[in-house]
DNA sequence: AGCACGCCGACT
DNA sequence: GTCGGCGTGCTC
């Protein structure tokens, strides 16, 4: 037998995978996906087997045909896997083994490296495998014996267990030597030894919306969606159903159906969700309708629980994977069913190698499995419209169904535009507008709950000289600093250097430019948020503030969401990552604090996201029975995006963003790939981007809708003392510009110093 | 990527 | 006559 292997080694220069002979014992376990060792140049490299076959490769001297050396790990993906691996490799214009990777095993990297420059090489194993934990307890009749006066070490375990049971290796840790103490202990019968595989990562949740209740019966809309869903699984195509449902229609029952049916088949499911750790009540739901057989899979878990969740789907155990970005790739066999929530949400871009999209992978994914994709959202991506309007894509068909209503008597709110130009010129100075500030008060009369949101991205608090306009940024990195309070700090948020700073009416402030003393905070903070409200409502209203700040520790989303929803009267603060999943019924008024800083941001996408982000946030109000009520602040009332949210009417935005797009030719009528070019001279930065761009610009010549942009300095044009340029190029929607721009780069091979990265369907552009 | 090979200038 | 700079090319 013979296996094609693809090495772990990153690097452009060396491509496509290298054929090795099986030796005859290691037949069994070097299957397609498994991770090996083989020998390679002059020392031994890992990879991992993408093929194998009973013919010796073709066009090679089978003398040079060397023999696998170890099998290092079982398989973690399977041929149809690999045939996506490599796809996302040109696609994605990445080495084949980064596309690779996110396909294994969680925590379980193997790696040849060497300590020093003529050091051995070594194979390093940052394995967090599977824990067979042994738990060491008090037995009953522990507590009457009493060790032989010199047996210390024994003592100190007992000591150690009377406040209850111990892992071994906990045990081990504190009190070295212990083992052999808790051997004796245990011969005698004074301790048990218990051995249980320990299955981590199995969270749970208080939440009563974290049921999922079955409904009497499905709206309209949910059962057309249905329909759809089962039309595209029984295609077997990888066919697309876009559930277009407003906020609160029912979303994710709409999945839980789909999936039993899935399962009922005896088929498994994949489910993306955005941030997990923020939709607990998600996770809650899928778990109270399939019980053991849902895997969670999401960063905030420990390498170990995430290992554990990731095992249960490779042996079967788990039907039905629920996680972010990444479980997109776990090991599950039988997939009937991929789908998407919040399909339009930014975090299904991955910002480093492989720079892939799940929303194209799932939908490369789904025809190479022949299963169906569903993208859910209550403001789908212009991408996705597009598509679903186009009616077929990339070969498959893109149905869009909509599910225009809540179910029962849950009514979208109202939304009230308050121009803040008018409030300040009016006398306002709060932060509040006279409208937001009487809902607050309102609600806080009835006993009834409200959200309110702080629009921080790329708005951070800023220090600015009111004298002379001077921020103050990082000499590192081309970033404006952010301003702590708690900590009087100025900090790099692109870097992390921080300096002790204070700021306006402190007597000590000074702007570093002009001297002046009125160097002072700009924009709004959650904090300052927390402080008004407390100026306004009376004392028994709860106030939970949830930000990067308080939400820090490991499962402080949770506990803070089980706060607000075990409060009788409470107010939410928050930033972005509140506007998304929640589900309390009883929140009846949101406020959106200022609206519309997002829109002035250099990107394209600034209106889409703005008005994703309004949208979304404005349904986290009457969910219930209670009609809800949304207040938006924003000195920009005229733009269409707000437009749009106050009316409900998503055509009011789309039409028009559609139209600039096309115009401009931006995606979705054109793709849109970023090259970044960095290094530490900025002359050679320069000249290989230079020479980039022309070998572009010479490949793609007057092709119709190629173009290129730049080179120009990135908008972070320094960071970490590396200066920064990119070049943007434009293609038609079925072109492929990842291969070709990876040519191009290269050719003009970056020299020892500067590095390139192609980002290809770009969506952050700094 | 990592390393050998190989062709040139500065030293014993 | 030899050591070592890094340009070029190869690795199943």
């Amino acid at each position: 037998m013979f296996a094609s292997v693809v090495l772990d080694i990153a690097t452009r220069a060396l491509d496509g995978a290298f054929d090795y002979e099986i030796p005859r014992e290691l037949e069994a376990e070097c299957a397609v996906g498994a991770t090996v060792l083989v020998p390679f140049s002059h020392r031994e490299a890992v990879g991992y087997v993408v093929a194998t076959s009973a013919r010796p490769p073709e066009g090679l001297d089978a003398a040079r045909v060397l023999p696998v050396s170890r099998v290092l790990a079982p398989s973690a993906f399977d041929q149809a896997a690999a045939r996506v691996a490599f796809w996302m490799a040109r696609e994605y214009a990445c080495p084949p083994c980064e596309a690779i990777r996110p396909f294994l095993a969680p925590g379980q990297t193997v790696r040849v490296r060497r300590a020093s420059a003529n050091a051995p090489w070594e194979l390093v194993c940052q394995k967090s495998g599977p824990v067979d934990e042994r738990w060491v307890s008090l037995a009953e009749k522990g507590g009457s014996f009493s060790p032989r006066a010199n047996a210390v070490r024994q003592r100190a375990v007992l000591q150690a267990l009377e406040s209850g049971p111990m892992r071994m290796a906990e045990l081990a840790a504190t009190l070295p030597g212990s083992a052999s103490a808790v051997a004796a202990l245990a011969r005698r019968g004074v301790v048990n030894v218990e051995e249980r595989r320990r299955v981590r990562g199995g969270d749970t949740t208080t939440l009563r919306s974290a049921v999922a209740a079955r409904p009497e019966r499905l709206t309209q809309g949910q059962k057309d969606a249905l329909a759809a869903i089962a039309r595209a699984c029984d295609a077997g195509r990888g066919d697309v159903v876009l559930v277009d449902g407003v906020t609160g229609s029912g979303k994710t029952e709409v999945y839980l159906d789909a999936i039993e049916r899935v399962r009922a088949a005896g088929r498994g499911a994949l489910v993306l969700v955005p941030e997990i750790s923020l939709t607990a009540q998600t996770v809650g739901r899928f778990r109270s309708r399939f019980g053991d057989d849902v895997a969670i899979l999401h960063s905030r878990l420990s390498a170990g629980e995430r290992f554990d969740q990731w095992d249960m789907v490779r042996q079967g155990r788990a039907h039905v994977v629920v996680g972010a970005r990444s479980a997109l790739f776990a090991p599950l066999r039988d997939v009937g069913l991929i789908i998407i929530d919040e399909e339009h949400e930014w975090t299904y871009k991955q910002e480093s190698a492989p720079r892939y999209h799940a929303r194209e992978v799932a939908a490369r994914m789904a025809a190479e499995r022949g299963c169906a994709l569903v993208l859910g959202s209550a403001t789908p991506s212009l991408e996705a419209l597009e598509r679903c309007r186009e009616g077929t894509w990339g070969g498959v068909s893109w149905t869009r169904v909509s599910m225009p209503e809540r179910p029962g008597a849950a009514r979208l709110p109202a939304v009230r535009v308050v121009d803040m130009t008018e409030q300040f010129s009016g006398g306002n100075r709060s932060i509040f507008s006279a409208p937001l500030a009487e809902a607050l008060q309102d609600v806080a009369a009835r006993r009834q709950k409200a959200v309110l949101m702080l629009n921080r991205r790329g708005f951070a608090n800023f220090l600015m000289c009111r004298e002379c306009g001077a921020v103050p940024e990082c000499p590192h990195c081309s970033t404006a600093l952010t301003y702590h309070e708690r900590t009087h700090s100025l900090v790099c948020h692109t870097c992390g250097r921080s300096w002790p700073q204070r700021a306006y009416p402190d007597p000590s402030t000074r702007c570093p430019n002009c001297g002046s003393r009125y160097l002072a905070a700009f924009g709004v903070g959650t904090q300052r948020v927390e402080d008004e409200l407390a100026m306004l409502l009376p004392k028994d209203v709860r106030v939970i503030r949830m930000d990067a700040d308080t939400t820090r520790g490991k499962g402080d989303h949770q506990r803070l969401l089980e706060e607000f929803d075990a409060a009788e009267c409470a107010v939410l603060v928050g930033t972005q990552m509140i506007a998304k999943g929640l589900d309390f019924p009883e929140v009846t008024l949101v406020g959106v604090v200022n609206a519309d800083t997002t829109l002035k941001l250099p990107d394209f996408r600034a209106a889409e996201r703005t008005y994703d982000l309004l949208e979304q946030v404005a349904g986290r109000a009457g969910r219930g029975e209670e009609p809800g009520q949304v207040i938006v602040q924003t000195y920009w009332a005229t733009h269409p995006a707000i437009r749009a949210v106050k009316a409900h009417d998503r055509a009011l935005f789309v039409e028009r963003e559609l139209s600039e797009r096309r115009d401009g030719g931006y995606p979705p009528f054109s793709r849109l790939s970023n090259v970044v070019c960095w290094g530490r001279s900025e002359a050679d930065v320069r000249r290989t981007l230079d020479d980039v761009s022309r070998r572009v610009r010479e490949r793609v010549g007057e092709a119709a809708g190629w173009e290129v942009l730049g080179p120009t300095d990135c908008l972070k044009a320094k960071v970490k003392d590396r200066v920064r340029r990119h070049l943007l190029v434009k293609s038609p929607v079925d072109s492929e510009p990842g291969p070709l721009l990876d040519e191009c780069v290269r050719a003009a091979a970056p020299p020892r110093g500067v590095s390139a990265a192609v980002d290809v369907d770009a969506y952050d552009m700094m």
